[in-house]
DNA sequence: AATGAATGAGCATTCATTCAT
DNA sequence: TATGAATGAATGCTCATTCAT
């Protein structure tokens, strides 16, 4: 009477995962849906029951990926109040989310060479949106720092997304090196740094 | 010797001034032969002459920009012989080259997503190379510094670094906002944080 | 003798009648398998199970539609003998029989497009031995006719094929303007013209 | 210093010409760019040189077709004065074009069937328009006549669409039976028969 | 019997590159 | 040297058909 049943929810994160490999090995564009169907296990046809286009796999991988970032950082913010804790928690759940998703992490490259492309509205694009969210997020928590007396008297937005770069550039760098990169190291001196040259 | 080689190099430069910008708006994807010639006023036949592939042109365009930054780099780094001054010069070198390319500067994103996969030999990549070579020279300073009782005892290599990063990542938000971001100011205030971070 | 068979045939005819709709509307391939299924109210998979493919169920179509234009002819043929009667009846039930699949009558452009080329032996066509069929019965009416004394000397094969094409071309343009159309008028001065056309 | 020079529109028609005998032999549907490639001589990227699409090339034919079907018409037309001459150069127009496209013929079929159902507008139909302009154009050749006196008082638009539909028919058997229909013969019977049937 | 999830053959179209002029 | 007309390899996507349930 009925056909087999499928959770369609699971098969979609289960091509996004197949599919993030791949992007992450090729690029996008060298990335064929061939490559993604044999990934994922599946025929060519089926991606299309679950995907509209390629383009479509691809920013659903994104979404997916900064749902998971959120939802670290969600979760390391409810736990502390100390404005200098809340700076590292926030860098924690920025690399923490990067590791879940270690061998893929080639496909930021191509987050960041395609997304800033792709425009929402005429003027602006959904990857400026986001950093700005992220570069208030930084910024409130350094003036409860200074309002706390903790932080010297830095202006707050500057900072912010001087930190916000600094993460970019380790992540960078991490994803670059690999294991060969002591990412915690860096971490935890590029924190002392910030902490240090901010401190009142 | 003959005046021809003359205008084959700077005819060379010409298409790639063309390309910068095209490669800068839509990616080296969604570039076509066709714009490339048509911004350089050409006929897409002629760029054949003078490059081999669509790729050798991507290339040509990251190596000018390269050769630039370290001129660049090299004017400033002889003109100061303290560590602090050194640090800043590079920093300066780099958005001096940026700034330069004003216009194009979006293609950094396609140097990023391209020269990550392409590898010049089974294990290294050109661009590890690269960021080894800055890494080290930066890591050179810092243990002039230290030498010198300028700067605390930190590991160079990590700060090295993490430096280089955040350089990676204000770069990212300077080219993402362009007008609108105050890279001087960003600047000079991670300049101060590292001086101060790392200050004996 | 099962009621089941019964069924079978029933379901059938429910499916040739959705997939008519779907056909007339937009073109037998433009067509999707989903579209007559989704318009007969049943699984896609359902479909195979009383049809062998698309084609198969196009040219069920065809022949429904063929089965009854002759039944209604048959009926209306076995009613008269004055042979200018006969002519009028075959005229009215050509006509006839397109008012039963009025809002399908589309799909008879598809039926002379797809039948013109659908052969059944290397050198002859379907539709062509239909038509040659059809022009045989007009033309023994002719003939019948002539002997009658009631039609001129015409060369009743020639009159037949007229007649004929006349009417497909009446059919056309009723398809085509459908209400707008006055397709009863048209056929009563048809009829007229013809009738007075080869009167002896 | 140039590259080869083509007639850009004869190199059109020759592609036409080439995809009509094509698109006749098998359809719209089932005729490939590679069959037409094939068919001009020429390769299958050459094609999207002179044309946007399969559909383009479609309807480049018909245009193509009707363009010549007007010229002759007009050609016909001009040389004549009387109200039942006019008519028969009307009725030779349209099936000296076809003889002109004789081997092509077989697309009428599926000129039919696409245009049809192409619509120009909301409520119309291109195919429906092309089909008004003619009842009119014959239309108002009828009033001449019977303002003349050489037809009687007959409904001008409902006999000239009975006259364009069963040119249409004969159109059909013509291109169905080809050689075998002596269409000549068809045509002064039709002709006759018409002529008879309205005259005063 | 009924279903819709899975599939891959098949095709229109694109575009880097070639080459006749 | 310069050109753009010509090309076909390459690929995203469609959809009739199959088949596990």
């Amino acid at each position: 009477m009925s056909p087999r049943i499928v959770d369609k929810e699971e098969k979609k994160k289960q091509i996004i995962g197949a599919a993030m490999q791949v992007f992450a090995k090729n690029g996008l564009n060298a990335t064929k849906m061939t490559d993604i169907a044999l990934a994922a296990g599946i025929g060519k046809g089926t991606i299309y029951e679950y995907f509209k286009s390629k383009d479509d796999i691809f920013w659903g991988a994104f979404n997916f990926m900064m749902e998971d970032m959120e939802t670290q950082m969600a979760k390391k913010l409810f736990k502390v109040t100390d404005p200098a804790e809340k700076l590292v928690a926030i860098i924690e759940a920025f690399f923490g989310s990067l590791e879940m998703f270690q061998d893929s992490s080639y496909i930021m490259f191509d987050f960041w060479a395609e997304g800033i492309r792709k425009r929402d509205d005429s003027a602006n694009n959904f990857l400026k949106k986001l950093y700005i969210d992220y570069r208030k997020l930084i910024a409130s928590i350094l003036e409860e720092g200074k309002i706390a007396g903790a932080f010297r008297d830095i202006d707050s937005n500057i900072v912010a997304s001087t930190i916000l770069g600094a993460m970019d550039g380790l992540i960078l760098q991490w994803i670059l090196f690999g294991q060969d990169y002591d990412v915690k190291k860096a971490l935890s001196e590029f924190t002392n740094m910030v902490l240090v040259g901010i401190k009142d």
